[in-house]
DNA sequence: GTCTATATCCAGATAGAC
DNA sequence: GTCTATCTGGATATAGAC
């Protein structure tokens, strides 16, 4: 029975997303270099030859991963940036998605430690690394420009923005690394806690 | 001419230092799947084959340095602990030892760097992740105690003290990450700012 | 103890049948 | 499009000379 080209490209597009969904998972847990190709070929269901048919290596899924991270996380944060709420609100609301994201290790808590992960190591592909050099600064001008409003409004803590910034997302990547190493045993803080760190009281 | 016995060993531990040395800072850059050991080799000054007299492998090799990582990060944390001084002015003093440690790219700082990254990451060797398992809630434990002596001073702020350890190390292991993957801008956050996260103004 | 040379293995990538 | 089988390179670890 013959396919019809929508029907092949929805078939393309799911075996797609198959290798990228696995490959995210492997490459978070283990790493670009200890990742086999074929593992991720076996988790996602199809045959090492099958996958080559889709990405012409190892290098260029992890490229494309890192790719989609950041049109997510820096989506997110351009789209928090722009909601019609009160500085205070949004760095509220960041942590609370974050820390959503992070514990119930939805894509988003994945994501954050593929990057956290991929962006302190040497050896990995060089068109990945010009992605991070490129994006990872998105979320930390996005945060200081949050600051600087809510420090105008009066509802958040003095200091330099682009500081309180970087100690936001270092903070996250930190939360996002302890929870990877620790995932029997892990509780996420009282999002409180972080918060009183850049909000007056 | 002949070496004495002394002359010997001194000259064993030396080519065991270099190993080492060499390796922690390979492994911190690139992870254990990504290092190679005639890399390790070349840099240490010496041939593959020699390494091998030393070590039986490269995941012996990576298993010897999380030993040593734990051995200092957790003996400097007791004898911060141990110190004469007040729990605020401990707090204090741990964040600028900290500090100056990923600054300098010191060893400490490059430890917490490689523990960061090892203990997120599924497929070290065994032997390593049971120290990881056994030894990384020293730190947290120490830091939970000092937070809670100085709730009692005074000079602490409320809070579940192992939260609040849990944040510290977390926004420690964050920097790390984010100084490694930025070494050329990297610019540390002022202390006051970490500091203000956990003592009372 | 130290080196060079090499055996062995394993993983990435390709070829070709269906 | 999908599979199985295979080529090929490179990395770990070993052997053996000095």
């Amino acid at each position: 029975m013959p396919r019809n080209p929508e029907q092949n490209e929805q078939m393309k597009e799911e075996r797609r997303a198959a290798i990228l969904d696995n490959a995210l998972r492997l490459f978070a847990a283990k790493g670009l270099a200890a990742t086999r190709i074929a593992e991720i070929a076996k988790a996602a269901g199809m045959s090492q030859g099958l996958l080559y048919h889709y990405y012409r290596s190892k290098e260029e899924v992890f490229t494309a991963l890192i790719g989609n991270a950041f049109t997510i996380m820096n989506g997110a944060a351009a789209a928090l940036e722009a909601l019609p709420i009160s500085a205070a609100e949004k760095i509220r609301r960041a942590v609370n998605e974050l820390f959503t994201g992070l514990e119930r290790s939805e894509h988003t808590g994945t994501y954050h430690l593929l990057i956290a992960a991929a962006s302190a190591s040497e050896g990995i592909p060089a068109e990945a690394r010009a992605i991070i050099t490129r994006e990872s600064r998105v979320p930390y001008e996005i945060m200081a420009r949050i600051v600087k409003e809510g420090q105008v409004q009066g509802t958040v803590r003095s200091g330099d923005p682009e500081q309180l910034a970087l100690l936001f997302w270092t903070t996250i990547k930190g939360l996002a690394i302890h929870r990877a190493a620790n995932r029997r045993t892990f509780r996420l803080p009282d999002p409180d806690i972080i918060l009183r760190m850049f909000l007056k009281e």
